[in-house]
This record gives C-alpha cells, sequence and structure tokens, in this order.
DNA sequence: GATGAATGAGTATTCATTCAT
DNA sequence: AATGAATGAATACTCATTCAT
C-alpha cells in the first residue's frame, strides 16, 4: 500500500489562498532543496546523503521524504530546474540575435552570464561525477542539438570549412564549453566575463567562418 | 596495453634474477589492475566493489588489500599509469614534429591513437560519474598544465590573436579533447580516425594562427 | 454490516439528542472503521498503515488518532466487534435449537452464515499472518472458551467417547472451524453453504455421538 | 555488479576435507539459524529483525548478510528444513502402516511425535502470523496435498459418508492438525501424547469410517 | 602471500505518532 | 474536531576493510 501525496506539485496554484500549512510546505521544500544545490555543488552527488541535506535544512530526517521520494528526485529536480532556466537564457539571447555573429556572441553571453549568476547550479550541471543514467547526460544532450541546429545553418550556409566535421565540431564545443563555464564559474577571478564571452565566439566563429576572422 | 606494475610494490631491480614468488605477486598485482580497468570501464568507479575486482581477477577480497591500500589507490594507479603513457604519446608526437603545424596535428593524431588503441583507459579518465575532488581531477590538471605549455610557445610566438584569452583557450582545449575523445571512444564507427585527427587539429590552429587558416 | 461505534467514545444517551457535532464525529469513526475493515480484508495488517487508512476513509492522517490510541486499538475494535457478532449469532441458534443435534447443526449454520455474509471480517479473524501475540489469540480464546462449554455439556451428558479428550477435540474444533470457514470465505463458489455446513455438522456429531452415526 | 558468493550451500561435500574456515563458517550458519528458530518461535517473523538473531547468535550484524540474502531467506530455510523433516516422518509412518485405520494412527503418532521433538519449529510453521506470500501457505498445502490423497482412497473404498463433502474435509484436517499440534507443542503437559494421537485418530476415523466405530 | 570470514559504520527509507494551526 | 507537516526511532542492507589461519 502506501499511498504516494502530493509531492510533486512544485508550482501551487497562486490563485488560491495559501494556508498557513501550505506555506510552511512550501517553505521547507524549497529549504531543503536550497540545501540540495548547495551541498551537491560542493560535495558532489554520491558524497551527500539525505540526512546531510535535511540537516542542513534544519529538519528531520524523515521530513526530507515527505518532500522528496528520494535523493535522486531532489537531484533531478534541481537539475531539470536548472536546465530550464539556462535554456531560456539561450533562447532569449537566439531570438535576440540579429545576424549569425551577434548570434554566436549572444549565446556565449548568456551562458557565461547564467554561469556567473549560478555558480552553484554550473558546479552541479558540468561537474564531472553523476551518474551516467541520470539527467547530467540530458544536458549536455540538449547542448549537442542546440549545436546540431547551429552546425546545420553553418552547413547550409557553407561556411563550414571542409576540414572540419560537423560532428566533431559539435562535440567540441559541448566539452569546450561545459569545461570553460565550470573553471570559470569555480572562481569568477580567473577571468573577466568579457574575456570569457569574448573568447568563446572566437573560438567558434574561427571554426566557421575562418576566412572572415577579421576584428568586428 | 602495458601492464607497468612497478608502484607501490618493492622495485624489482631488472638486473637480479626475479624469484618465483616475486613473479607470482606481480602477477596477481597486475591481475588486478587488469580487472580493475575492465570493469570501471565498464560500470564506473562506485559501481564497482573490491570484492568484484578480487573475484574477477580470480583471488579473494583480502588479497586485493595486500596489494593496494584501498579501491582509491587501484583506481589512481590505473589512472596514473594512463595518464603517464598517454603523456609519452604525445611527447614521443611533440619531438618528433618539424614545424608548429606539424606538431599540433601529430599530438591530436597521438591523442586519438591512444583513444583508439586504450578505450577502456578513455572511458575510466573521461568518463563523467568520478570523484571530481580525487583522481579525476589529477588527471585533467594534468592535461592543463601541458596545454599550458602550449599556450606558452603562442605567446613567445606572438601568434595567439588578441581576442582569444590564453588561459581560457587553454581550459577549452582540455574540454574540447576529453569530450571528442570519449564520445569517439563509445563507438569508433562513430568517426573516421582522421577526420577527428583532422577536425581537432584545425580548431587548434585556428585558435592560434587564424590569418594562416589556409589548406595546408 | 454493522457500524458499532459504542468503543472508546463518550457514550452517547440514546435517549438524547445528538448534536451535529456529534453525530459527524461518529461518521468519521465510523468511515475509519470500515476503511479498516476494507483493508486489512486485503492487504493484512501489517501491509496497511495509519495513513492508508485515513486516506480511505478521506480524513486526514491525525484524525486517525483523534479517534483510536493507535492502529492496533483499531485492529481490535474491528476484531472485538466481529467477535461480538458472530457470538451472538451462535448463540441466538442455541437458544433456537431443540435437542443437541438441531443444536450443533445450528451453531454450523450461524458460523457458516456469518462468514458468507461477512467475508471481509472472516479473512481478518481467521487470516494467518495476524501478530499472534496481540488480538488474534484473544479471539481465538473466545472461540475456544465457547468450545469448551459445549464439551461441558456433553461430558455431562456422557456422551463424549472415552478415546477422545475434550480439551484436545475442543482445540480441533477450533481449528477446524477456523480453516473451513475462511478457507470456504476465499470463495464461496468452493462449495455450497449447505454442504459445508453439513460437514461440519456431521464432523463435530461424529466426534461426540459416534454410535448414533446414522442419517438423521 | 556485486557478485553473490556461496551463500546458499548448506551442504558442503562431505568427501573433501574441511578447512578450518570452512568449519568456522558453518558453525556461524548454523548459530544464526538456530538464533533464527528460538526467536521466530517466540516472537514470530516480523517481530524479529536480522540484527537481533545476529545478536543472537553472537556476531555481528553485517555477518548475517554473508550467510543469507536477507531475513526471508533464513525464515523460508528455516521452515523447508522443518517441512521435509516432518515429510519424511510422514511417509515414513505411511509405509509402515498395513491397514487403513493403522496407517491413520501412524501418521498422527508421527505428525504428534514430531511436534514433540520440534516444538520450536511447529510453533514457526503453525503460527498464525506469517505473510501468505512465504512459506506457511505452502506448507500448508502440502498438508492438504496428503489429506487429499487420503480422501481419494476413502472415495475409491466408498467409505467416506454422503453427508461428508471431502473438499471441506480435508480443510478440517488441516486445520484440526494445524490448531492440536500447535496447542499442544505449546505446552506438552497439557495432554499426554498418546491422549493427543489417539483424539486425532478416531476424529479423523469417525469422519471416514462412522460404521465400524468400534475400539479396535 | 593468500585466504575468506567477520566486522561495523554508513546509508536509505518507512511509518506510527505528535502537535501547532 | 480536523488538519497535515514534521518527527525520529526503527530497520534492512551494503561494502570497504581487517585479521586470524
Amino acid at each position: 500500500m502506501s499511498v504516494n501525496s502530493s509531492q510533486n506539485s512544485p508550482i501551487p496554484n497562486p490563485s488560491a489562498r495559501t494556508t498557513a500549512g501550505e506555506r510552511a510546505r512550501a517553505t521547507t521544500r524549497a529549504r531543503l532543496l536550497e540545501s540540495g544545490r548547495t551541498l551537491f555543488a560542493e560535495h558532489g552527488l554520491h558524497r551527500v546523503t539525505s540526512h546531510d541535506i535535511a540537516a542542513h535544512a534544519g529538519v528531520a530526517a524523515g521530513t526530507f521524504y515527505n518532500h522528496f521520494r528520494d535523493k535522486a528526485a531532489l537531484f533531478r529536480e534541481i537539475t531539470n530546474e536548472a536546465l530550464t532556466e539556462l535554456t531560456q537564457s539561450l533562447e532569449a539571447a537566439a531570438e535576440s540575435g540579429t545576424d549569425y555573429r551577434q548570434g554566436v556572441r549572444q549565446r556565449a553571453a548568456a551562458l557565461v552570464g547564467f554561469a556567473g549568476e549560478n555558480r552553484e547550479l554550473i558546479r552541479i550541471l558540468f561537474s564531472r561525477e553523476t551518474d551516467a543514467t541520470t539527467v547530467q547526460s540530458d544536458v549536455l544532450q540538449q547542448m549537442a542539438s542546440r549545436a546540431a541546429a547551429v552546425r546545420k545553418s553553418l552547413i547550409d550556409e557553407g561556411s563550414m570549412p571542409v576540414e572540419i566535421d560537423p560532428q566533431v565540431f559539435g562535440q567540441a564545443l559541448i566539452g569546450m564549453w561545459a569545461r570553460v563555464v565550470a573553471w570559470w564559474a569555480e572562481d569568477t577571478d580567473r577571468a573577466s566575463r568579457e574575456v570569457v564571452i569574448e573568447t568563446l565566439t572566437q573560438i567558434q566563429l574561427n571554426g566557421t567562418h575562418p576566412a572572415h576572422n577579421d576584428p568586428l
């Protein structure tokens, strides 16, 4: 038996008047998520226990399970949320772009901006570690699809140099983004935001339009 | 494949005749390392127990600890060994190179060649799912140092374009290499070896000598 | 089905008009009992949680404890209630009986009839899987006392054959009743009600009046 | 991963010379089984934890799992073993029987004898409690099959009285046996072994051959 | 050295019960 | 009275590691 209660309703109906209990519940849930973010970012998924998260959130061990089926569910929620935000940033950047080179730069800026403002999430999303079976791979796959779309347009334009294979280039971009962004988010004093954006932009442009590679 | 067992054991004097016991010990040790490689590559570090490795090697559980302080030590040894080999490949490639562009291509070829011939090691070294705080980061740090040396020479040459920051570019190269090589090692039918080498080479050259980016 | 809610609650004066609150309370209590019956019959005592019962009854988890000290109290109440009803059936049967053999048959009929009409309760009372040290044994002890009374009368009559020990025979009857009735209640198509009654009657009569064992 | 070692080899090769380790292992295993028997008989399956059993056997909690997959496995082994012994007793009794009435008496004697010598096992096998999904039902089903064979022969002989349904009678016998034997094993001073045997025998014979029901 | 039985700390998860609202 | 979030003791099970043989 054992009924699975209202565990997965992260979005409470905003039009309903919330009771004190509902607010308390939402607060606890939010604290658990926040604690999860902090601890996962610092120690990684499998060095953090559900007890650790509960203790960090100031609740009893059992309370964790009133809000999340298990540790993986909490982790998934954190990463899904992060991915959604990041995706939105990138899409917003893509829409506002005028020409191709502007688009590349704006997506780089969106990624780097997100990294600067969500350093914990970045460390969770792009840290090595995490079971292949969980969310991480999804995140990278989505980034790969995004890169695929870019590649596609380049091939159509005929501006991808013949020596560079689109598939391999897509993987290279993903690896580059993940690594650079994680490295920078660890300590944002390592480089200025502008330098990071500019470097990522140039590398991508060089891989696609080497012929025009003159100062903008 | 290399069964370099000189770590952490009484350094065998190669000129002395080894006793039967010494040889038996070395064999057991080698079998444990080989089993570790196989199992870690297939299941990842924390899905494999010390019992699993011992059983796969055909020895008792306790024997594991006659050869390695703990599971992390075995893992570290595997990764260090792999890194040493990889480093040697890269150095050999560097030495044989005549000019800079040849060097870049030869190092890419060495990396890709190593990946093709040591797919298990690549999966271990570059799989996500390794404790970021322990061994993996060592590996990556060493790759970073290597990239730093490259950068240094570029700066000295004055051939790094101003828009590209050497530090960020170093990280980007590491991320790119790790991702591409892990992706390709998973299934070497995804692209021909030559295409992978050429693409990595071009990306790196474009980042450093965009002006000369004409067919070799 | 009987919703006898007089246990453990402020004894309602039947002559006084009950307030709306009192009636609401009684309804909640009855719903919890009914849910307990349903769920215990289907899943057994320790596969059902107090939350399950509350949820099935459509009330909050805490409400359960406004009505029952704990889960065992609810279970005990269900079984006591059932036993009371069953006892009453048996006593009514005994009273209406004219001679001994009629009485035996009528009690068997009452037991089987009760089983047919209260299959959930039978499954709860006679299922294996109940904590032997707690409630169930009470039920059986009461049945044993009942059998003892029967035996007593037989001994007084002198109609118990010498080879059959009254105590042992009492236990045998209890075991027989419990087993047959539980077996039949699981699926009443296994035998007609009349056949079950007749068989139980004959076995009991054979054990007490073997000499007269000719067709009635 | 995680290899399932040699857990289920209760019968060590008797021709092999046993090492000290093997003997120690067998001893620990036997102690765990013995502790399980004692504790299950006293408290029932789900009131006893694996820790309880380990502590009673004087070993660490983890040692339990070196010998049994889980608590259910230990329980199953105890009950299977008990059932095997009991079955053998009953079969031996059946073979030695000369005529039908002797056979009935001898099986009753075997059952009661087993109960007297294995009081803990009887309490485990026939206590109410125990999940329907585990062994208990098997035990009773086997007893039912045994009773079915008896019934069959009676029907063939034409000696089952018409008022008694064979199926119902089979269930009645099972219930009777289980109850009487469990009751007697709890305290063997409640009746002499002979009285119990004689009573069970007479009840069974009365149900099948009421016409001949004269002293043997 | 090798063996493998034993260890016990660590971790996830459940659920009866309490209590502030 | 009813609510339902929170509690935390209880329990099962794992696995790296030790050590007597």
